[in-house]
DNA sequence: TCGAAAAGTGAATTATTTTGCTCTTTTTGT
DNA sequence: ACAAAAAGAGCAAAATAATTCACTTTTCGA
């Protein structure tokens, strides 16, 4: 269930970097260029396969103009 | 500028956990017993030393209530 | 349909995180 | 003030992320 959960928002982030790339017409490439992150460890984290330490993260989605916030969990929001 | 930003960012995090525990009134060991993750990384999580991967991240908010969102940015909210 | 650009994969190496052990320092309650 | 509990740190081993290089597959426009 924990692991599930994990899962589930990792994937989910990894998710919202890819449709972000496209959405700005950029390539892996380029976001790798860019951001200073190996274009293999780019590749890794869009195919759901990588687990990305917060700096790496937080590399690429400030390229990409997005942000991590961290919130208390609400069951109704 | 980068650099700064990104770290910015990271301590933000950890501060923000630290709070957390400290409002449930729970022990560093406490956390790394229900969450999982070792003592040692969470005490250099709390002291801004560390740089946990997604996972280690995630694992650790779930157990204070919290959840992690990544956001387009935006420059007035 | 073709060919080039982009994306995905395997293997090997390097860099970094994660971890436990031990010890010191700080905090907390009585 | 004292003792116990909690937090912070050094060290080294194990696990895993990050990177490079080479190759295959898929996507996409002319």
């Amino acid at each position: 269930m924990h692991e599930k959960s994990d899962k589930m928002h990792l994937t989910d982030i990894c998710n919202k970097i890819k449709e972000r790339r496209s959405l700005l017409g950029i390539t892996q490439q380029d976001l790798s260029d860019i951001s200073g992150v190996g274009l293999r460890t780019i590749k890794e984290i869009e195919t759901g396969k990588g687990n990305p330490s917060i700096n790496t993260l937080l590399k690429i989605l400030d390229v990409l103009g997005m942000e991590l916030d961290v919130k208390i969990k609400r069951t109704i929001e």
